[in-house]
DNA sequence: AACTCATGTGAAAGGCTTTTACATGAGCCG
DNA sequence: CGGCTCATGTAAAAGCCTTTCACATGAGTT
């Protein structure tokens, strides 16, 4: 795993041979200790085993190791939302959702990289690789908004895919940034933050005129696009006794 | 307004007369400047024209200088938040829209608070008079949602209000951090951060079965409860030609 | 084998935070 | 009024961080 990590300096000799990528992973480390916030550029120097003036030689100061984390977990990010959405399978909208759910799982899972992509106030226009890693990141959520638009119920006004995309990602955002990290976690909640999100997707999408109340029907043998019921019957109320987004009342 | 900022010591005398207070306001300022990370108790000192030795008289260390800020934040925050719910008037939908609107509009105008409230990273835990102060601005959304979903329509599951109440909350928050803070802003939108917030929130509690269709019959005249149709009519689609949230295609 | 240039080191300047001993003067008490 | 006392400021110092600069090393190239 670790390379290299916490070398004295006489087994390694004068030269590092890998600093860059030991300070990287060593500022990683860090600001899942102590936010982007508390990260010390000589901390991690100290790290990795080299004087505080080493990291000077492969980036121009510690906003630029800073960005080059959360231009990294852009990268992570992307791939996991890519991942989750699966192009779709098995069906729109239970990826689409699934989209939702891995925003989540990322800020738990890799807390420094969410916090330096997120938190760390960095002047996104300055780096236009990070801007472009965040873009990247955010089509995903756009081309499965894309995908979900396509399926509104004939009749409806077409939502814009890219509206909708903003929205899961403002909610997604929303409840990670105040349920899902750090401390924030510690307000007492009546369910998991990824309760609370789910139920807030299913509502959101059902406001839209999407069909969500598959979740009565558990595994639907079809494995298709046409898991969505193509129109008309009526979305909400989930009509019968209580089986909404926020589950059946214990 | 500002009560006597940057005085020389010769004419103010060796006491300042109103440190912790001035104190408060340069820091205010200074956080608005470079945020919550980049705010310097020195630099405060300065301002007040004090050694920076001095705040220590009125603040254990920088960080709780921080924290009152944050509570006064919350406390700012739960009054603007009461006063746009209004008690629910004109109409419980409209009032709890302005609430979501309300909470853009002090993340917005009051970014020195937002930013101490939600993005310095304080240990919530450790100051419970802060994590009081939150929990009462909460309480507004709260009893909002509460009275909301007395309204849910007959024969629908009715929603936990809490739920609900973190919803908005979670809404509101992602907007305001994505898309209406510093450079955040930045970000190219197709539409305004309160806009994309009031599509959000309204296609979210027509999701809930709320009917919020109402935008295409202005200032209805009464102005009660009932201006809630009590019951049945198809929430969704909004029928007729596009007037959704999403505003009508231009 | 000699050279060169990327990569590290040491030292130093300048800030910030926090503590400690000391200074000031506002308010109170007789 | 004269003194006392205690809250409120100050100065100085220790310790840490950032950033720069001149200099050292040695890996790779010729």
């Amino acid at each position: 795993m670790s390379w290299r990590k916490e070398q004295s300096r006489t087994e390694r000799g004068y030269h590092h041979g890998n600093l860059k990528e030991a300070l990287l992973q060593a500022a990683l480390g860090l600001i899942a200790e102590k936010g982007a916030a508390g990260f010390t550029f000589a901390d991690a120097a100290r790290m990795a085993g080299v004087s505080p003036a080493a990291p000077y030689r492969h980036f121009r100061d510690r906003d630029e190791l800073l960005s080059s984390i959360a231009q990294r977990g852009f990268e992570q990010f992307e791939s996991a939302l890519t991942q989750a959405w699966d192009d779709g399978r098995p069906d729109t909208v239970t990826a689409f959702e699934r989209v939702g759910k891995a925003y989540l799982a990322f800020a738990r899972s890799e807390p420094a990289f969410y916090s330096a992509m997120f938190e760390s106030a960095l002047p996104v226009d300055v780096n236009p690789a990070l801007l472009a890693a965040s873009e990247r990141a955010f089509a995903v959520i756009r081309a499965a908004a894309e995908r979900l638009a396509a399926l509104a119920p004939p009749g409806t006004p077409r939502p814009p895919a890219m509206m909708m995309a903003l929205h899961i990602w403002s909610m997604s955002h929303g409840v990670a940034s105040l349920f899902a990290r750090g401390d924030a976690a510690r307000r007492k909640l009546p369910m998991s933050a990824e309760e609370l999100l789910e139920a807030e997707v299913l509502i959101y999408l059902r406001g839209l005129g999407f069909l969500t109340d598959r979740q009565t029907a558990p595994k639907d043998p079809q494995k298709d696009q046409a898991t969505q019921k193509p129109a008309s019957p009526p979305p909400i109320p989930p009509s019968g006794p209580p089986s909404g987004p926020w589950g059946t009342p214990k």
